[in-house]
DNA sequence: ATCGTCAACATTTTCGAAAATCCATGGATC
DNA sequence: GATCCATGGATTTTCGAAAATGTTGACGAT
């Protein structure tokens, strides 16, 4: 047995290994990468992990400085913002075309993603890592289909592009222990609407849950700088 | 004197140098892209080439298909509408941010850029090849001056990337003789507007815009399928 | 003391060839 | 005749080393 899912190229592969390296924080902001280092993790030489290096630098998960290699890209409460705004703008776009252009079948789906969401609980810290990589899948999961019958591939694909952007900052407040939230009913909220078809009340609540993630992620961004 | 202003690696010289010849229509849409020709028009060796084409992959403008090489993105209508659409979101809404946020000195550049571009005819054909490049590069800076107050970081990067990509089909809207437009009024109506920050109305001429532009587009698709 | 120069070193970038993969052709089997 | 499998050539992908570039620190001049 594998340890992991081989693709059909060994640079896929480095993508996958370094992607998920620095979504999980195991490579920090702001570190530079060296190839030796990532040659090791990877278990490669350096030609794909360079390819991996150049399309998370068109992705901006990574920055390269020319001739001085590339490192992962800081974060920062001003890009988190601008993240967040821009999510609510294509994000909300998107949907309510969604909820113009959906069927039953798109229906069907969501209540489906929304399900296998609600079902595992976030919180739980007793089987942190794989448990809260599958709750990611499944959101990531619910997000999608969301927006999924909007009709616009060029739109479907910029929110995948900032949520998985998004991500990093995620990650920081799930760490948050007590929130008043109940990211939940936020969700479920969301896809009542847009089942029942009342597009901008959808829309706004899509907004909400952004702006609330964003709110958390911002206090965490300020008592780590009180620290 | 060098042929070409040298990036300071060999990949951003394949990159450039790939970029324009499919911008500029030498790479047809759909055609497969061998190493061995790509190595011989930009007189390197395999690597940076590759490179480059993994950039281009990430941003739409080729497609790779494992083991199976690369191609030149092929062109739509579909695509086209899409990119249209998406432009119309995202400057619409940095324009409107722009016109709420800038200054005298954003007004200032804003003018600056209209009458570099409106000096250059567009039309004429005696001087092709240097002179609509020439247009082209202040028709973009232009664009890019007009949503350069927004404050957002990722919406400016957005609509860049979304204005390389309708590059090609502007082009192909060009070589059209006989618009009933007249393109400089369209971006005067645009940037006075927003000087005299009318937003909506602002946001609304800059849509006619770019609807004006897709329907041109849009024709010439019929037109060649007619044939 | 400060600045600039110049080695030696560390690291990235690029090369040319080897390895892996795909695709077309032809021959064997049912 | 159709299908399957092997074989050869074409092409991409990957490797390991060479070349290019940036960095550091010592040394000498101002």
């Amino acid at each position: 047995m594998k340890d992991r899912a081989e693709a059909r190229t060994l640079a896929a592969d480095a993508y996958a290994a370094i992607h998920r390296a620095i979504r999980s924080g195991s490579l920090k902001p702001g570190q530079r990468l060296r190839f030796a280092e990532l040659q090791a993790l990877c278990g490669m030489s350096v030609s794909p992990v360079r390819e991996a290096l150049v399309r998370l630098t068109a992705e901006g998960f990574t920055v390269s400085d020319d001739h001085r290699g590339f490192s992962v890209s800081p974060l920062s409460v001003e890009e988190l913002l601008d993240i967040v705004n821009a999510r609510k703008l294509l994000e909300g776009e998107a949907l309510r075309l969604s909820i113009e252009h959906g069927d039953a079948e798109w229906e069907g789906h969501l209540l489906a993603a929304h399900h296998l969401m609600a079902r595992l609980p976030r919180e739980r810290d007793d089987l942190p890592t794989a448990m809260r990589e599958d709750w990611e899948q499944r959101h990531a999961d619910f997000h999608r289909i969301l927006i999924s019958a909007c009709g616009s591939p060029i739109l479907i694909e910029l929110c995948g592009k900032l949520f998985v952007r998004a991500d990093r900052y995620r990650r920081m407040s799930v760490s948050v222990p007590k929130q008043n939230r109940d990211v939940v009913r936020e969700h479920e909220r969301i896809m009542t609407c847009a089942i029942e078809r009342k597009a901008e009340e959808a829309v706004e609540a899509l907004r909400d849950h952004y702006q609330q993630t964003a709110d958390a992620v911002e206090r965490l961004f300020q008592t780590e700088e009180a620290l």
